[in-house]
RNA sequence: GGGCCGUUAGCUCAGCUGGUAGAGCAGCAGACUCUUAAUCUGCGGGUCGCAGGUUCGAUCCCUGCACGGCUCACCA
């Protein structure tokens, strides 16, 4: 282990890398590059990476790689002094360092900072990744992002993008009045959609707890209490499948708007990501897998019915009853598609199982689905004139589910049947069926005024918004199997 | 969970019909005062993912396991 005994003698000689507590950093790389004209023949001191070492004899270039991207650093006897100079060569790559010297150009034309002096600021003990074809193994990527990082800048820019969603997402909805809030991951019921949770114990309580599925029985309680206009941008955690765009805990916004209803929420929707994709990518135009998706307000606003129709499947606008349902769906070979057994299953859920067999892979620019089966939306008002449907929609992009939205039920009597309703689909084997929060429950006897919600899978906007395959190439460090 | 594929040096990858392994980069020693995947000379570096099996002999063929990728199922 060359670098160990390079590190013991650094120590024995009393120049410990280590031991090093700060750098003052004027500048960074593309700030220079950036402000050449202004900075040439002045002083910098900056600090990095040395990413590249280039030693030809009595003279030495190194690219040394910051927060920002890399600038050259040019060294020799004459500027940095004999003894130093011998110094800075048994460095290594990976180590970090810092400069001060001027800022010139080579005769090359390359920006460049000639070192005045060099200081050893870290160690690094175990070597990089190859200089030119850098980390590939995906493996390495996911469990060692921190190399990932320093190999494959453009994760960086995958990172630092996210932030600025996230931050877009926040400034738009603080400046039209929005309160952000806190709610519990832990609790005693995991409920507000349909997804297995995970299971935790408190020690103090001696109680089983689970990580929350969703927020959105807690917003709604905030807007019961009369915050009119809330959400919560954070962490759900879903025990199911790991894919490339699912991980098991996951970044979700839900937003409540009282006095607004579904239609309200495709506007907020569309403005949302449009403001989203212009402050991050400049454009509402964004290419995303080599498909130019735009983003601009307004979306394509179709039913369910519509939709399966629209794709090729069967008019359920003349379906009548269940049972006419479930001749369709024998017609159709839609039984693979469905949950359960279809002697259980209503007209809602084979239309349900009709869109996802006929529409869903289509639906590439955005696109609004409005008017899903009151079956599969326990939490959702009925249309008028047929409690049937709900009015709610999903926002589709590049065939992808990117939100959820609906215009609430506050109907505690109603609620309250569409939970005991939930409980027999539990009981039947479902476990993905709503569990029951009677306190919930209890809050909309005090009144939820008429209310719009939402939730946006954040991680998705930013895949879209980053042109990134793979959920797990916008989350930092993704759920993997321990070795 | 099913299917397909992958796992060889620190990294990126070769390795034929089975005869216990190679290259480039990185590393080490040296040369070189404008290089930028620097160049040139020389050198060192491997539990071929793990465990079994077949065989005189296995990185290679077979089985199981682990981890990962893609995909199907599942997944508001």
């Amino acid at each position: 282990m060359v670098r160990r005994e390079k590190l013991a003698k650094l120590q024995a000689e009393g120049r410990d890398p280590f031991a090093m507590v700060t750098w003052k950093q004027t500048h960074h790389s593309e700030e220079i590059k950036r402000k050449f004209e202004e900075l040439e023949n002045k002083d910098v001191s900056i600090a990095g990476r040395v990413m590249s070492f280039r030693d030809i004899g009595k003279a030495a270039f190194i690219d040394l790689q910051d927060r920002d991207g890399r600038v050259q650093v040019y060294l020799n006897a004459e500027g940095l002094g004999d003894e130093a100079y011998a110094h800075v060569k048994t460095w290594d790559l990976g180590d970090i360092v810092g400069v001060e010297g001027f800022v010139f150009k080579t005769r090359r034309g390359e920006i460049s900072v000639h070192a005045k002096r060099m200081v050893l600021l870290t160690k690094a003990i175990e070597p990089l990744p190859e200089k030119f074809h850098g980390l590939k193994d995906p493996e390495q990527r996911y469990r060692r992002r921190y190399l990932d990082m320093v190999m494959n800048r453009e994760v960086m820019d995958t990172f630092r993008k996210r932030t600025q969603v996230i931050r877009a997402v926040r400034e738009y909805l603080d400046d039209i009045g929005y309160i952000e809030v806190e709610t519990p991951i832990l609790s005693t019921i995991a409920s507000g959609a349909a997804a297995r949770p995970f299971v935790t114990k408190s020690n103090a309580l001696n109680l089983q707890l689970y990580l929350r599925i969703a927020t959105e029985l807690y917003l709604k309680r905030c807007i019961v209490g009369g915050m009119e206009r809330v959400y919560e941008m954070g962490k759900d955690f879903r025990n199911e499948g790991i894919d490339i765009r699912h991980n098991p805990e996951f970044t979700m916004i839900e937003l409540y708007q009282a006095y607004a209803d579904y239609n309200d929420m495709m506007e907020l929707c569309e403005n949302l990501c449009a403001y989203a994709a212009t402050k991050v990518c400049g454009s509402t135009k964004v290419s995303y897998q080599g498909t130019e998706i735009e983003f601009a307000a307004p979306w394509r606003r179709l039913t369910m019915v519509d939709a399966v129709k629209t794709y090729g499947g069967p008019d359920f606008s003349i379906v009548q009853s269940d049972e006419e349902a479930r001749e369709l769906a024998r017609a159709h070979g839609l039984e693979e598609e469905l949950k359960k057994k279809l002697k259980d299953c209503t007209k809602g859920d084979i239309l349900n199982a009709a869109f996802e067999k006929y529409a869903e892979k289509e639906l590439i620019q955005p696109t609004f689905i409005m008017d899903y089966p009151t079956d599969i939306s326990p939490l959702t008002k009925q249309k008028p004139g047929d409690p049937t449907m709900t009015e709610r929609f999903e926002a589709f992009v590049y065939g992808r589910e990117l939100g959820n939205a609906y215009s609430e039920l506050n109907d505690p009597i109603v609620q309250m049947e569409r939970f005991t309703q939930q409980s027999k689909e539990r009981e039947l084997g479902d476990d993905e069926a709503y569990m029951l929060d009677e306190d919930f429950v209890s809050s909309l006897e005090i009144g939820m005024p008429p209310t719009g919600g939402m939730g946006i899978g954040i991680d998705r906007l930013i895949m879209f918004l980053t042109d990134s395959y793979s959920i797990r190439d916008v989350i930092l460090f993704p759920t993997m199997k321990p070795l």
